[in-house]
DNA sequence: GAAAATATGGAATTTTTGTTCCATCAATGA
DNA sequence: TCATTGATGGAACAAAAATTCCATATTTTC
């Protein structure tokens, strides 16, 4: 299997002695590690800190198998046992904290930072960083539990949106499809939009998201869905949006733009929220 | 004479819970401890790191005592012995570690109304904000920007990624057409992906995206192109995504659950970050 | 300066934690 | 299909760590 490392046996090796070197020296080896190693090891690698304060219990409840398994997993590094795996792991949590706080601080104060790729990095993270606390300021709880009550009792929601906005159908539909809620995708530009959204009825509810600027097909579905009286729930930035005045109910999401660019952070997060919710909801039979 | 029936004695009872809670504490009561257990406090005050990952017995070397007269501290300032006194050390590390920790807190407990739907909401905005933090302080800027010069030489950029990560791809496609780049969408369950694959040449280059439990089909598209030399970008959730080994450059996103629902808010600033760039890139014609 | 009270060091004990071992289970190849 | 190999779960065991206890030392008080 291995071809780059030379190797005596399969448990007589060094290890590595860093959080790094272990990461890449896993991410090099895949198929070195059964399952439930493999299961442990992505554990440890997610969740450093725990491995580094945690007790060989503890992280294995955490990651969900034996004691005895992380012991193995450890030899089959090459480690001595677990305590010497998990130096690396507090090794690590030593020398990190100050690094981790000035990295922090450089992307808050220093956005035109050396390259500029790592300008746009820091810009649209920060944009999205923005986005979301203002969204979470900003959106009223009853508003967003009314919409929450009107979709669990449709009997198919449709979702429309396109281009810009259709990521977030997209993750919507997925999400809503695992937990089992019936969902009609519009907008994915295979066509006969139209037609299908005309077969909607009272008793279906829609989603529709769009953003400036407004893709014109998306209200104009929207518009076809009001006039049969099929409840909307917005999702849009704006009270002037052309959605505005056709939704039973409408949230504001206002994405903070970086060079001229918005991204969906926020909105992603709420339509998360949005679609668990709902199955929730409809769980509990509201 | 030292029984285990609470004693109503002058002293604490209820022990400061925090670093900084105790540093004061102890500031403000000298003469409390006698000079042994004196001795140790200031060593743990000075060295707090060496008492969270240390042992009794290898603190109580640190600091020049007996590893009872450590228990005798503990219990002298309330707690319930080294142990519980030792976690007082140990939260701090963890919390230095994610500075956001505590104003996320703050904002969970300001707007935490009452109703489920405001406790998704705020758990999910949340999540979202600590997996930007999170990717924003891991991802070494280097290794985007090489995936940027990567792309950026590409004829055609490959968008592979299915089910949960399929807003994603959605997310670049459009905006790599708003810039004038060349992609072709795989993934959309449309179909004939292998077909539309095997057309990729190594003048090409592909973006795959994919997190646990990674869906076969991307991993098999992937492969599919690995084979053909095709230069892959793959943004995965961890150095033993199958992803990984394939993969000519790999960006590590691991988003934040909650209740085990994970939102694509980090990767979405991540994608747009990434198309923007290869953009600039290639209009500047590196 | 003696008696009482408190603090200390260090060995003994208890508790917790890490590790080993083996029966069972799953995967692989004839 | 069966035999072989390797992986896994969990109980038994060993090591390490925390804690207690008490004899001795130190300080305080009269």
């Amino acid at each position: 299997m291995n071809d780059t490392v030379p190797e005596a046996s399969s448990e007589t090796r060094v290890p590595p002695r860093t959080f790094e070197a272990l990461r890449q020296f896993i991410a090099a080896h895949p198929g070195l590690l059964p399952k439930r190693l493999s299961q442990a090891a992505q554990f440890a690698l997610a969740n450093p800190d725990e491995i580094a304060l945690g007790t060989a219990a503890s992280v294995a409840t955490g990651a969900g198998v034996q004691p005895s398994t992380l012991i193995r997993l450890a030899h089959q590094l090459g480690y001595q046992g677990f305590s010497d795996f998990q130096s690396v792991f507090r090794d690590r949590l030593k020398t990190r904290a100050s690094v981790y706080e000035d990295r922090l601080q450089r992307i808050e104060h220093d956005v035109a930072g050396d390259t500029y790729e790592s300008a746009l990095l820091n810009g649209f993270f920060r944009a999205a960083r923005q986005s979301i606390d203002s969204l979470s300021a900003a959106i009223d709880p009853n508003d967003f539990a009314s919409a929450v009550s009107l979709l669990a009792r449709a009997d198919t929601i449709f979702l429309v949106s396109k281009r810009r906005a259709f990521p977030l159908a997209a993750q919507m539909s997925y999400t809503f499809g695992t937990l089992g809620i019936r969902t009609m995708l519009v907008g994915s530009g295979i066509g006969v939009e139209d037609e299908i959204v005309r077969t909607a009825t009272p008793r279906d509810a829609a989603i529709v998201c769009s953003f400036e600027p407004y893709t014109p097909g998306t209200v104009e579905l929207a518009q076809t869905l009001a006039e049969a009286d099929v409840p909307i729930v917005a999702i849009t930035d704006s009270a002037l949006s052309p959605l505005a005045p056709l939704a039973t109910h409408w949230i504001e999401v206002s994405e903070q733009a970086f060079n001229g660019f918005r991204s969906l952070s926020a909105n992603m997060a709420l339509s998360m929220a949005l679609s668990v919710a709902v199955a929730e909801r409809r769980r509990l039979g509201a």
